[in-house]
DNA sequence: AACTAGACCAACCGCTGCATG
DNA sequence: CCATGCAGCGGTTGGTCTAGT
């Protein structure tokens, strides 16, 4: 093949993304949308790699990111899910449309498996994170994925998306199995679920790429905020910021149009959002009282009535991949 | 107070699949 | 049908921060 690599090595700068840069690229994405990221450079005039602008967008400046801590039933959700679907990361990241398949790889090989490995190690418990857990270790032993190398198997899109319909099924089970049995977190009672520490209240999760950017240069112009992890930080921990210079769902709508270009968790993501004011208020009233994504997912997996929809297709329809999402 | 080790996270690299000419 | 290019994905690395000594 030979394929030259996606971006001349000269003048192609790497390393952490400046505010300035960040700025180029969201307002260059809300005007034209996600996608045709190799055009992005050219015409923005950043000096970037189009993988670079892309991951970026993806990772941190797209709107509806959440960032930091993961809640107990996030970190459940991505152990069962990893158990089921493998080191698909994306595929998983598509359940948690507010995490980044980057967010949730780094989580699950500095924190989960660890805690994993810890668990094995005192194997007091047994349960099923226990096998969860052997399942992961072993490699994406779980027979769902296509275990091999690790790599995506070499099935066409639609056999692919048919599996996962396999797989989501048999998640819905070990979730609820999994939120069932953890009596302390008690995920049913919304008043036991700590709200999201970057939400308050009347605010919404759904930070946008605007809002980031603002919250990028606040901390690049504060004396003493600024280097490295400085804004990037205070962007992780609190949105409380973002109430500041929303535009008018012109990056939500730009997110939305990538929808029909990308399949990934970043579609998904922008594919549930058709609406800006929908999307907000949807997430503005979840927030008020438990973390959407978990409720609604809660509701997904206890909903049986509602199955027939994914169930019917279980085999027969191939439901879109971005399906389950929409319950969130 | 200084140094070291570990943890964390953002970004890069290489590979793969899909789309297009 | 084949070759080429692009976008996406997962693994890995490098830089920074924090806790411990």
């Amino acid at each position: 093949m030979g394929r030259p690599p996606c971006c001349d090595k000269v003048g192609v700068k790497k390393g952490p993304w400046t505010p300035e840069e960040d700025l180029m690229l969201v307002s260059y994405v809300q005007e034209h949308g996600p996608g045709n990221w190799r055009a992005v450079p050219t015409n923005t005039g950043l000096m970037r790699c189009s993988k670079s602008c892309r991951l970026r967008w993806t990772n941190y400046l797209r709107p509806g990111i959440k960032r930091g801590n993961f809640t107990d039933q996030e970190e459940k959700l991505i152990i069962h899910l990893q158990a089921l679907l493998g080191n698909r990361w994306a595929a998983i990241a598509s359940y948690l449309p507010e995490r980044t398949d980057n967010d949730i790889k780094n989580y699950w090989n500095t924190h989960l498996k660890k805690k994993l490995k810890k668990m094995q190690a005192g194997e007091g418990d047994g349960g099923e994170d226990g096998g969860a857990a052997g399942a992961s270790e072993g490699g994406a032993g779980a027979g769902a994925t296509a275990g091999g190398g690790g790599k995506r198997p070499a099935v066409p899109k639609g056999q692919w998306e048919r599996r996962l319909q396999t797989d989501i099924h048999t998640a819905r089970q070990a979730l609820r199995d999994a939120l069932s049995l953890e009596p302390s977190a008690q995920p049913l009672a919304p008043a036991k679920v700590e709200p999201l520490p970057t939400t308050p209240p009347g605010c919404t999760t759904y930070a946008s790429s605007a809002e980031n950017i603002a919250r990028l240069l606040e901390g690049w112009l504060r004396p003493g905020g600024g280097g490295g992890k400085g804004p990037e930080a205070s962007g992780s921990t609190s949105t409380t910021a973002t109430t500041q210079q929303r535009p008018q769902c012109s990056g939500e709508g730009a997110a939305s149009a990538s929808a029909s270009h990308s399949g990934g968790a970043a579609a998904n993501t922008a594919a549930q959002t058709p609406e800006c004011s929908t999307e907000t208020s949807k997430m503005a009233g979840a927030a008020g009282s438990a973390p959407p994504a978990f409720s609604m997912l809660e509701s997904w997996l206890l909903d049986d009535g509602g199955m027939g929809h994914g169930e019917v297709g279980l085999m027969t329809d191939v439901v879109p991949l971005g399906d389950p999402s929409e319950f969130f």
